[in-house]
DNA sequence: TTTAAAAAAGGACATTTGTCTCGGTTGATA
DNA sequence: TATCAACCGAGACAAATGTCCTTTTTTAAA
């Protein structure tokens, strides 16, 4: 659920270091700001170097759908670059975010100009439609209440952990039906060690860490 | 819904009928056929030149997720060649398929020295990865009934028509849900034009076909 | 510390979806 | 044509989920 890619975060940090005059930048992201806008047109690609970004689409219902939650090397940006599109989903910081900004025509370069860089992309790509597909369908056939034990699994092996709002959103249900799942998973026993105390615990504060920053 | 790509067709067809000594041939698959499965390891690339097949996944409880319908052009295996992983999806013929059947190490060849294919394929996964989140997202969020009726009507434009059964395992429920669903849009009215009526009809005979195939 | 306001959790009910089953329909065969 | 079998559709009930509203908890201020 965490996606990151360390593999095109080295190639363009790399990169940089080796190219002085190359028109990349650094730039800093609060904890909840929206840094891309659904709909919108835009000329930048964005690589995470550092923080948590959860990148989601806003359906005409005013529900939200978190697509994924990207961490360290993962890219934001380059669909629209390769269709030539307005952006597909918002992208916001939830926690404190760096990210490198790579101009379209750079970015057009180095595909055209680097196998290397092109097979790195080509890996990304692949990777997102197997996460994609494979998450569709997963919650689509499975109970709610095992893929909320995974997803909370998955927070503990990563060491990271969400506001319940997003949790929702990434499971494509209300928080209510969230709440549920959650008492009867814990309930049941097994998550009631210290570690997964902290995680929910987190939870509400993320919550509160949003609303401070916006 | 039903995916083509007939860039990437012609791009095969070009380049097959410019290069005689190359190592594609040409398929045949009976509607029903699985021409690729799940888990197992495969070494070629498959391009659709005529038919609709499904691409799927099994999970484990037995269910199936149609990821997508795939028409002419729409390529199969590359996935598991870019990743060199074994297949994600199983594949089968809805029609009577016919496909070129490309060497993996030829299809690597191609992103190493065209830069047309490298950049036809880009366009392809970008598409993939737009149309797999827009459709996580609509059918997490929207009710059946609206996923539904956008099935018919797509159903309706492109002159095609899917079995009861796969039109059930694309929108993730049971038949019977289904069923329910397609009531509740005929009785509120909209759908009883001969035209729905065919596509209706000929979906039940798909069931047929399928059974006589195999 | 007490109190008021805000937010999160949970109860109650309605709606949706799945499972199991039965009855009717269709098609094949004698 | 009569009969059987397979299949499809739908009824009945159970389980899951959403919405709305009340209760509980948390936060902030006096």
């Amino acid at each position: 659920m965490l996606r990151t890619n360390l593999t095109f975060l080295s190639f363009i940090e790399r990169f940089c270091a080796e190219n002085d005059e190359v028109n990349i930048t650094l730039k800093n992201f609060k904890a909840g700001y929206r840094f891309i806008e659904q709909g919108e047109k835009i000329s930048n690609i964005y690589v995470i170097k550092d923080g948590i970004s959860k990148c989601f689409i806003s359906e005409e219902n005013g529900k939200d759908f978190i697509i994924e939650f990207l961490g360290k090397g993962e890219v934001v940006g380059e669909l629209e670059a390769i269709k030539k599109m307005d952006c597909l989903c918002n992208v916001a910081a939830i926690s404190e975010v760096t990210a490198y900004v790579i101009p379209d025509s750079l970015f057009h370069l180095l595909i055209s100009k680097s196998s290397e860089f092109t097979t790195i992309l080509l890996q990304e790509l692949s990777t997102r439609i197997i996460q994609t597909s494979t998450r569709a369908s997963f919650q689509q056939l499975y109970t709610l209440e095992y893929a909320l034990l995974k997803l909370l699994k998955l927070q503990a092996d990563e060491h990271i952990s969400i506001s319940k709002e997003d949790m929702a959103a990434y499971l494509g249900i209300s928080v209510r039906s969230f709440n549920r799942s959650l008492k009867q998973v814990t309930d049941k026993g097994g998550f009631d060690t210290p570690e997964f105390k902290n995680i929910l615990q987190l939870s509400n504060m993320k919550k509160l860490l949003e609303r401070l920053k916006t």
